[in-house]
DNA sequence: ACCGCCGGGTGCC
DNA sequence: ACCGCCGGGTGCC
């Protein structure tokens, strides 16, 4: 989704659709291997070959007209010029060439005629080409109808097409822009958009017009009439912001909507689709929700729990208990503290952090729930006969005839032979038909007359009260923390957090709550090890996507579980812009249920292939689709000319450090041997090859600016190259690699150029995000090799490395006597000096390094600070208690926190300080901002001063000079562009020459 | 007539 | 299908 929102999206879009056309999976047979190495999410193994990828660089070979046969056997219907699905359907009984014809809809509508389907069926199955097809004329065909067929693929597979095609008879006729339009006005003059194909230059864009027309798109979307603004339920128990009003206003409205939706117009009593041109007589359902984009920070969570508390059913507010004032909130924030129980009980606390155990307190909250249920009258169900078998039934439709059903006219048939169908009792309205060919589904299981259950959804059962919100492991907290946050304390709403082994199994139970929060991973593996998920048993009111950008993968477990979940309403929030393409938007509009999108081929029929075409037309009506879906707010929009947000200001002071004698000659001594070493590395040309230990070296000198007993656990000498077979220096290196990564540095990924996401080392030695490294190995297959080096990668040869430092070293350090440095000295000056000046002022210390912050521990405690910490590898309960205990405001409280550079995901809230101490630089200027992020945000009412520590002359002013380049090549036109292997590799040469003064 | 012609039955894959 | 095709009935003019 978010790539729209991106300066940089065009281009990134435009590189991503270039490079997919090289890509070829169809040697792809690694299941079993990748299976041991966990990587099926990221080799997406299910795919099938050549649909996806492929398509993107399809071009047309021509067009055909052919005949679709039989269509009296079904019950598919086609208006003129609409598009069909040309469907193969090898275990036909009859031929094994057959190739069905559907409708938008998904009904089939007839065959294509057998001659035709020879040919077809060998360039179908051998995936020569994709074959669409029009029906020009198809809205009063009794028998058979024509279908205009157009055939895309590779170039290099068009030859084969044609010959396999002249071998039966048939010529591809060539197609003109002009006289070739699929689901235009070329037959009926009807009104509607044209398809045109590419091939005049008149008509496709260059890249930059392309480009410029994506940013366009960006702009546009931010610039709306969405600013009608509204108040929260009163359960929210945060007075919301302008523009969280207007997010409000714009949900509850999206919700309550009985729009069309967007290409649906109503015409005749029949809703056509305007891209596909199909109509049906059922009036195609709204999109209750969307897509909520709104920057990082602006409050998506917050805009979402008012969603669940104000707008319940017609647009009454969620009905909630209050609970007695002598029980208040702060009792229960208490009972969090102590996870006390019984605390809990008697409390008005909604949400347990600890979020394994929850069953006691989701008693109470059901059995409280009960009596403020609302009550539904049951809608009465429609009755209905079921007729079969019945030579006399006058009321078998033949096809074609949906007009004639429409209008109610009783329409006959002459031989009737075992046909069913469903009549309506009251009004005699056939409601559903079939043949021996198409047996009712769903509806008439049983022969003979009686009572139809049900026809319609729904509509025997109770109104869905529950809003599933689904999110990443690593945000669950966050949403915890918010409910308590922003949920009125006074207040009870039931909240089941669906996590843990000792998660509920009663759907009974899931549907009564008012809000049930679950992990994708939980719903993936629900998903996938059981046909009858509980997630997939119930019928939600809600749906929310948090980081909804997780289901862009239309192959990946948790996407395909997602879209299978029911509900009425359905969000997906998004905040973070991703690297991301235009065929990632359609696993987003297929869970939005956005008819007809909901199919991939129509989304990449209507949408996807015209506007990679550029075609002008078509980007006009994605920018619609956006724009109708979508809210989207950055940190810079404006609210009648004030800023969304108006946060105070940040300023980043660089300190300078000098290191003591003692410690420039420990520094200038492993320099020395280091920058032999690599100036060694680089006359032999084996730089690269040397990787690890240059990241050795590196990290080595980053360390002795911090502290001399940082990298004591290190090899100081570097290996003695010609000694050791391959396999021993590989070890070696490999084992150097997980040195350097498990010293908390926050190392980064060279394909990404942004830190390690689930680093894995190469056999080659050298590290990358798992995802990355395994894109590049897909798509390079069979011979992939390593970016870096050139050398042979391999699946199986990748090792997984928990960035995560175990804490061990950091108590080795206890039988180590505790000496100072420069930079710790520089910190406590600094942090003296601040408490002299207000004494009140919450700090945090942030380093990549856990065992500094260990090592600062010391002369905080000898000069009184009260402190708290937060790692990365701590256990959920101890992170919530030192983030609760950091934020709390009463004296006695933590002034101070020490916090690893990456601990916690984007929503860490660290308000309460308004001074950071970077104690080390990191290599991606990202990542450091991002840091400061979490006490630069929403909430925090004074300017935050941020401090970076910096030893002069050394390494760390090195990074300095390669974050800065970073930086400007993040800002300019050409930001996160993909750089070629050759680039990657000079880039990383440059930098360890500069890095190391060479 | 081991044909032609007629008209009824019939009809996807 | 207001078609094609099939196969049975039929047979000078």
């Amino acid at each position: 989704m978010a790539w729209m929102f991106m300066r940089d999206s065009a281009w990134k879009y435009l590189q991503s659709a270039h490079r997919g056309g090289d890509r070829n999976y169809s040697h792809y047979t690694s299941r079993d291997f990748s299976s041991q190495f966990g990587l099926e999410d990221f080799l997406c193994t299910d795919d099938i070959p050549g649909t996806d990828e492929d398509t993107d660089s399809a071009v047309l070979f021509g067009t055909l007209r052919g005949n679709v046969v039989g269509l009296r056997y079904y019950t598919g219907v086609v208006n003129n010029n609409e598009m069909v699905a040309l469907q193969r359907e090898p275990n036909n009984r009859y031929d094994k060439n057959a190739v069905k014809v559907n409708n938008v809809n998904g009904n089939q509508v007839g065959h294509i005629k057998k001659e035709l389907a020879v040919p077809l069926a060998y360039i179908m199955d051998n995936k020569l080409a994709i074959v669409e097809g029009v029906v020009p004329y198809g809205a009063k065909n009794a028998f058979t109808m024509p279908v205009q067929m157009s055939f895309w693929g590779k170039e290099e597979n068009k030859q084969a097409v044609l010959d396999k095609l002249k071998m039966h008879g048939f010529k591809l006729a060539p197609s003109k822009s002009s006289e070739f339009a699929f689901g235009s006005s070329w037959v009926s003059g009807r009104a509607g958009p044209s398809y045109s194909a590419p091939g005049h230059a008149a008509v496709q864009m260059t890249t930059e017009q392309l480009k410029s027309e994506f940013d366009k798109l960006f702009e546009d979307v931010k610039e709306d009439d969405k600013t009608h603004e509204m108040e929260g339920a009163e359960a929210v128990g945060t007075p919301l912001l302008p523009h969280q009003k207007q997010a409000l206003a714009w949900m509850v409205s999206r919700e309550n909507s009985k729009e069309l939706p967007l290409f649906w117009e109503e015409k005749n009593n029949f809703y056509y689709n305007t891209l596909t041109n199909f109509a049906e007589k059922d009036r195609p359902e709204t999109v209750l929700g969307g897509i909520l984009a709104d920057d990082m920070g602006l409050g998506k969570t917050l805009a979402t729990i008012a969603l669940i508390l104000t707008n319940f059913h017609d647009g009454k507010p969620l009905p909630v208990e209050k609970i007695k004032s002598d029980q208040l909130h702060k009792e229960s924030v208490t009972g969090v503290k102590n996870e006390g129980h019984e605390l809990l009980k008697e409390t008005s606390c909604n949400v347990e952090p600890n979020i394994s155990n929850v069953k006691k307190k989701s008693e109470i909250i059901q059995s409280q729930y009960s009596s403020s249920r609302p009550k539904r009258a049951k809608a009465e169900k429609p009755k209905y006969t079921v007729c079969s078998d019945s030579e006399e039934s006058e009321e078998w439709l033949p096809q074609q005839t949906r007009t004639k059903c429409e209008k109610n006219l009783p329409v006959t048939r002459k031989r009737s032979k075992t046909a069913a169908c469903i009549i309506q009792e009251d009004t005699g309205f056939v409601s559903a038909l079939a043949s021996p060919s198409a047996p009712l589904k769903k509806k008439a299981k049983k022969k003979g007359t009686g009572s139809v259950q049900s026809v319609k959804k729904n509509d025997s059962e109770e109104s869905p009260r529950t809003t599933l919100i689904i999110c990443p492991l690593s945000v669950l907290s966050i949403w915890i923390d918010q409910f308590e946050q922003h949920i009125r304390p006074d207040i009870h709403v039931n909240i089941y957090v669906y996590y843990g082994p000792d998660r509920s199994k009663d759907p009974a139970f899931l549907s009564k709550q008012d809000i049930v929060l679950t992990t994708y991973n939980i719903l993936a593996s629900d998903y996938g090890s059981r046909g009858d998920s509980l997630l997939h048993r119930i019928k939600w009111l809600r749906v929310v996507l948090d980081e909804g950008h997780t289901i862009r993968n239309p192959n990946a477990q948790q996407t395909k579980a997602a879209l299978n979940l029911e509900a009425q309403r359905r969000w997906i929030l998004t905040g973070t812009p991703i690297q991301n393409s235009l065929k990632d938007l359609w696993s987003l509009l297929s869970f939005l249920k956005l008819k007809p999108f909901t199919d991939r081929e129509w989304w990449h029929r209507t949408i996807q292939r015209p506007v990679m075409l550029g075609e002008q037309g078509a980007l006009r009506r994605l920018q619609a689709l956006i724009k109708n879906i979508t809210l989207r707010r950055t940190k810079t929009s404006k609210i009648k000319g004030k800023p969304v947000l108006e946060l105070p200001e940040r300023k980043v002071f660089i300190q300078h450090v000098t290191l003591t004698e003692e410690e420039r000659k420990i520094y200038q001594s492993v320099k020395n041997e280091g920058k032999a070493a690599i100036s060694r590395y680089f006359n032999e040309g084996t730089v690269l090859a040397h990787y690890a230990d240059v990241l050795g070296v590196l990290l080595r000198l980053r360390q002795l600016c911090c502290h001399p007993h940082l990298c004591t656990n290190t090899s100081s000498s570097s290996c003695q190259i010609g000694e050791s077979t391959p396999e021993e220096l590989h070890e070696k290196l490999v084992n150097k690699m997980k040195l350097v990564l498990s010293s908390g540095s926050d190392e980064e990924c060279a394909i990404c150029l942004d830190s390690l996401n689930l680093p894995v080392i190469t056999h080659c030695a050298h590290v990358f995000c798992k995802p990355c490294i395994c894109e590049v190995i897909q798509s390079e297959q069979p011979n992939a090799k390593c970016p870096l080096c050139r050398n042979e990668l391999r699946v199986e040869h990748l090792v997984e490395c928990p960035p995560e430092e175990s804490d061990s070293s950091i108590e080795k350090k206890g039988d180590q006597e505790w000496i100072s440095s420069s930079k710790i000295n520089a910190l406590m000056h600094a942090l003296i000096d601040l408490r002299k000046q207000n004494p009140a002022v919450k700090c945090l210390i942030v380093s990549q390094f856990t065992t500094f912050l260990s090592l600062i521990e010391t002369p905080l405690k000898e000069s009184g600070f009260v402190f708290t910490r937060l790692n990365g590898s701590m256990a959920q309960k101890k992170r919530v208690q030192a983030i609760q205990s950091f934020q709390d405001s009463q004296t006695g409280s933590p002034t101070i926190m020490l916090l690893s550079l990456k601990a916690g995901g984007v929503g860490l809230n660290l308000t309460a300080a308004s001074r950071v101490f970077l104690m080390d630089p990191a290599w991606n200027p990202a990542a450091e901002d991002q840091c400061f992020d979490r006490c630069h945000r929403l909430g925090q009412k004074q300017d935050v001063v941020i401090t970076k520590f910096i030893v002069k002359n050394s390494v760390e002013e090195n990074m300095l000079k390669i974050q800065n380049k970073k930086r400007e090549l993040a800002a300019g036109a050409f930001a996160a562009k993909k750089l070629t292997v050759s680039e990657v590799k000079q880039t990383k040469i440059n930098e360890i020459k500069t890095l190391i003064d060479l």
